[in-house]
RNA sequence: GGCGCGGUAGCCAAGUGGUAAGGCCAGGGUCUGCAAAACCCUCAUUCGUCGGUUCGAUUCCGACCCGCGCCUCCA
């Protein structure tokens, strides 16, 4: 089956090919820098990157651009709280999300895109959508205005053809002609940061700089927009709007929106107490690489009820992953080749590309490879696994490893280096030989306390870090 | 009220018109100097509730109940 995905646009899965040559023009939207970025942030990141490295798999080239939003209300008022110029405020948020997504081991985007570095392209196409009849200035501030776009609605699927009946109304209203129009470019309160660019003092409504940015580095219409759903209104109805009254073209071929991150069970707040950052996490002790396993665990469609146990849980998988890993590295097996286990990895590796194809579900491509992991491990115990069937099973682990990424442990600092290890393994082995048991078991645990592990197995001692 | 997602074993979770993947936990066992690792067995006659369609529904249709999201800044 083809890579397919599903798309909000028509609410329908539907095979995923970039419109032009091999390149897959993406466009996902980024953090707003005013605090530390929430485990619920990283669900839709996490996402993303999953994307990314899906599509890769696939055999596509990527020119994905990820917007920084460094101006906003909240970055003002936290800026102002904390007596930091906006500048200085962003730059250490900005920072400390790339650190985060370094931690979790997401890729870099081909291009990192900040707001205030594109105030002159956004005011430029707040022109031409003036020129166009799309726009009207109340008290400084330049409103879109939705009666102008007939298809509004058409990305949440929201009737506005009649009055919005009950919804809620943004106390601005007053200064706009119909509740749905929203600010392309606000006039700056007293105290606030403006940029006079030709259109009077102001900065940029929220959605504006998405559209702008956007098109100009990936072109007038994209393969792939993403992000949280949370963002499917009115977020991205509003860049719909603005992009396709500017171009006249379709802004996005397909829209993909992560669905929401619930902890325990319950909203993430701040006054349930169940609000975590990825530092928080981090800081407790959890390996960054069982958040991005758990993370990335649940099909991104879904809900997902992020706990501490679902935490506990997902190291002991990538332990059980790891173990696997490490026995096909340093067990001896016979020579030859078993046919029948050859075929059930290939199998296995078609099973896990069958699953990510089908709209990343990551839960289909995990049990893929938990029955391959049984089955080998099963086949080792009976002696009928063989070493020229070795270099399949590593090459299966590497598709995966390019996927989920978790295989390898995160460096802790102080780690004793290879060689002392080897050199306390010596040790142990000669204690062992003289049947000095109590000595070998004490080098084991000292060894243990420092998170090395030591097996005995058939073919000599192993190890590992914890 | 409108739009959208979901309710599958203790927890997380896949899935199909033909009788329930996978992970974690739990109990029992094999192996081992002891461990560790690994494996084996057990662990949902049942898929929110009630109806309907069907030879047959967890899967289709309808109603209802419950949880969550968006409709205002929000991943």
């Amino acid at each position: 089956m083809p890579l397919r995905f599903h798309n909000t646009l028509t609410q329908q899965t539907e095979p995923f090919l970039p419109a032009r040559d091999n390149t897959v023009r993406m466009y996902t939207c980024g953090p707003t820098v005013y605090d530390f970025a929430h485990i619920g942030n990283f669900r839709t990141f996490t996402f993303v990157d999953l994307l990314r490295k899906v599509l890769r798999l696939n055999g596509f080239a990527l020119n994905h651009v990820m917007n920084i939003t460094d101006v906003d209300d909240k970055i003002i008022r936290n800026a102002v709280a904390r007596r930091q110029s906006i500048a200085d405020f962003t730059t250490t948020y900005t920072q400390a999300f790339l650190d985060d997504c370094a931690t979790l081991r997401l890729e870099r985007p081909e291009r990192l895109s900040k707001a205030t570095e594109h105030i002159d392209d956004m005011v430029r196409a707040i022109g031409d959508l003036g020129a166009k009849g799309h726009t009207y200035t109340t008290e400084g501030s330049v409103y879109y205005k939705i009666a102008t776009f007939p298809e509004y609605g058409k990305l949440s699927h929201n009737d506005f053809s009649g009055n919005l009946a009950g919804a809620r109304v943004d106390v601005d209203t007053y200064e706009k002609n119909d509740a749905r129009d929203f600010a392309l470019w606000k006039a700056p309160k007293e105290g606030e940061p403006f940029w006079d660019a030709g259109i009077g003092p102001g900065r940029p409504g929220w959605h504006i700089e998405c559209s702008v940015m956007a098109i100009k580095y990936l072109g007038e219409t994209l393969d792939i927009h993403a992000g949280g759903i949370d963002l499917v209104f009115p977020h991205h109805e509003n860049e719909i709007a603005q992009s396709e009254a500017l171009t006249g073209k379709q802004f996005a071929r397909f829209w993909l929106h992560a669905e929401f991150l619930l902890v325990e069970g319950q909203k993430m707040s701040k006054s349930l107490g169940n609000f975590y950052t990825l530092r928080d996490l981090v800081g407790r002790g959890y390996a960054p690489e069982a958040i991005r396993y758990l993370l990335i665990s649940v099909p991104y469609r879904k809900q997902l009820n992020f706990t501490l146990d679902g935490l506990k849980a997902a190291v002991i998988a990538i332990e059980r992953l790891r173990n696997f890993k490490l026995r096909l590295e340093t067990d001896r097996f016979a020579e030859g080749l078993n046919e029948a286990l050859a075929g059930r990895t290939a199998q296995a590796a078609e099973a896990f590309r069958d699953g990510l194809d089908d709209d990343l579900n990551t839960a289909e491509a995990l049990a893929a490879v938990f029955e391959l992991v049984r089955d080998l491990n099963t086949a080792m115990d009976a002696g009928e696994f063989r070493a020229g069937n070795v270099a399949a099973a590593l090459d299966f682990l590497k598709v995966f490893d390019s996927v989920f990424d978790v295989l390898t442990p995160t460096a802790k600092a102080g780690e004793l280096s290879d060689a002392d290890v080897d050199a306390r393994i010596a040790e142990r082995a000669a204690a062992k030989k003289a049947k000095n048991f109590a000595l070998a078991d004490e080098i084991r645990n000292q060894l243990l306390e420092q998170g090395i592990v030591l097996e005995d197995t058939k073919a000599g001692v192993r190890w590992k870090r914890k």
